[in-house]
DNA sequence: CTTAAGTTTGCAATCGATTGTTGAATCACC
DNA sequence: GGTGATTCAACAATCGATTGCAAACTTAAG
């Protein structure tokens, strides 16, 4: 096996200095080079199957043309869209995601994150924010390019791309509202969490805003955006309020949990008690009963966090620190219906 | 903002020469250096916050601790569990998967797989083998390590993890022909699909072995493993074969795409026809009916495919060509019952 | 005190590209 | 033919680590 084609061979081959292929094979710089000449390179490189080598190139420009993507978990199904519309981006522009899946724990996303750092990735995309969150003060003070990604954080001096969660929880309360629901209840995300605090805060305003009042025990917070943590949720809340007629789940997993504890505890969905998530995720459709939701574009949320990734590395000097966000739509299925009687 | 130290940084700082700075960083030399030495790079290091260089160390050592994953597509939920399973792994021992989505396009994938190169991954594993590929043939031909994991191919002398489809879809008919199916029908998956044809085959054979005759009208071909695809084949499936009391999916989506069309022709499933899937994906058991499958481990899949290339990278010289194969197991749902009278 | 063996450290080349600077060649024009 | 402008290509430094080899030093044995 001969050892691949560098670029002086090439320039060998060619006739050249290496100096003239580098620029002859860059489009950027081609114009440098007479037009023959280029094509000759052009040729020998073509004929000895000339790859470039990123990692050369890399330790010269000090730019690696990768991105560490930070998710808490590939497997939870609201990731993998995400992901996507990140990676869709980049690649366009030559870049590569690397992935990291801190599951949750601390320790594991300093690593990952000091083992991105080590291969010098251009910048970060985070979807693993908490509200305050330590490694991201770490990373804005080394003057990292970092986008945040469906969860926010209490700082606003990150560049961020977000769903409306406040808009999306009014929506599916509302919805509740709408169909004669007055005793409703709220499975919370973590409060830690950008997301769980903002979906409960809507929760209560719009109750609020429809001269309702929000008794404590009409919300439980979980301990994770789980189906897991669901199952525990629910039981509190329907032990400590057994009149629900609705809940307004922080998440489509939770939700799920709401489901089977009810299912559990014999209690028909929607007839006797309604059920919201959040997120749409896939298949949600084809649950039983199939999931009213609110439903997130995901794969745009990554999308946009690429391009504002984007964005930073290629604009030079400081920028803007933009913060979007995405509109949500209810999807109103089978898991809704008015309250019985 | 001061640029990040480097090795010559660190090695001033202790008052040492950087090779020896480089000994006293890197455990596999560090027995090279004196203790006290050691320390003191270690205490300067850390004063520094030093973190190595990979490319720099990559470009050196012309290894660049990352491998490249080629899948169809990330959101597949089939997938996900696999990546996950191959990043733990490699993850443990300082790799970094790259992942890349073909999304079963030709042009597509020659580009990804391009850009790996012009990484220099270590190595690939690839979930989009076709039953004869020809940019796997030219993987081979150029020398690198491939893992194929999921699907196989037909030369065998690719390192391969899969499940064992052939006993899995045995097990899934042979369910069926238990409970009092005699007229079975199979949704095969595309047959230039390793996973298609095998699973093909053996629904085949297992109707023969019980001396039943498999009439052509029984099997129709989806063009891919999609719902849409699914939904196209089982209206194909249903309308040359009414008579049908069951049918064997070769995955879940296709799965989910006959139960769509059932319910579109007011066929109660289980109760006028069973649907068995493949897979196990997540949620599958939430899905109406909840959906009689065979679960495969991905989890682990992707986790050994992702040892088998560790093995290929670290032990050098030629190695053996080893296939592992992971039993299936049959998940009973709510898709399957006996046929009806 | 000499010699040999064993430790520890430094020197310098190297990986494969990019790029600022220099120098040669070409050309036009007076 | 001389001058200046312009185009093109070569030279050589550089990015930040690793590593074979040589040199210096320590230690032990004779």
């Amino acid at each position: 096996m001969p050892r691949a084609a560098t670029l002086s061979d090439v320039a060998q081959r060619a006739g050249v200095h290496q100096a003239t292929a580098s620029r002859a094979l860059n489009p950027a710089s081609r114009h440098l080079v007479n037009r023959a000449t280029a094509e000759r390179v052009l040729a020998a490189a073509r004929e000895l199957g000339y790859v470039p080598n990123a990692i050369a190139r890399g330790l010269r420009t000090s730019r690696s043309g990768t991105v560490g993507v930070i998710i808490p978990d590939l497997m939870n199904p609201l990731f993998p869209p995400i992901v996507r519309g990140i990676e869709d981006v980049l690649a366009r522009e030559g870049y590569t995601a690397l992935l990291a899946n801190t599951d949750n724990d601390e320790q594991r996303e300093r690593a990952l994150f000091e083992s991105l750092v080590t291969r010098r990735v251009d910048g970060f995309i985070v979807a693993t924010a908490r509200r305050n969150h330590p490694l991201l003060d770490e990373a804005a003070r080394h003057g990292l390019n970092v986008v945040l990604v469906y969860r926010g954080t209490d700082r606003t001096d990150f560049c961020a791309v977000t769903a409306d969660d406040r808009l999306g929880i009014a929506l599916a309360t509302e919805h509740l509202l709408q169909i004669g629901h007055r005793r409703i209840g709220h499975l919370a995300g973590p409060q830690d969490l950008y997301t769980g605090s903002i979906r409960a805060n809507s929760f209560a305003e719009t109750l609020r805003s429809h001269q309702l009042s929000v008794p404590p025990e009409h919300i439980v917070v979980c301990d994770a955006y789980s189906e897991t943590a669901g199952v525990a949720g629910t039981r509190r809340l329907l032990d400590q309020a057994p009149d629900l007629t609705a809940i307004v789940a922080a998440n489509d997993l939770i939700a799920l949990g709401a489901c089977d504890v009810l299912r559990e505890r014999g209690l028909r969905c929607p007839d006797q008690i309604s059920v919201t998530g959040f997120n749409d995720m896939p298949f949600a459709d084809k649950f039983d009963p199939p999931l009213t939701t609110v439903r997130v574009p995901h794969y745009d949320l990554g999308a946009e966090a690429g391009r504002l990734l984007l964005d930073q590395l290629t604009r030079p000097g400081p920028h803007l620190t933009k913060r979007l966000s995405l509109p949500p739509a209810l999807i109103t299925r089978g898991s809704t219906a008015p309250p019985p009687q």
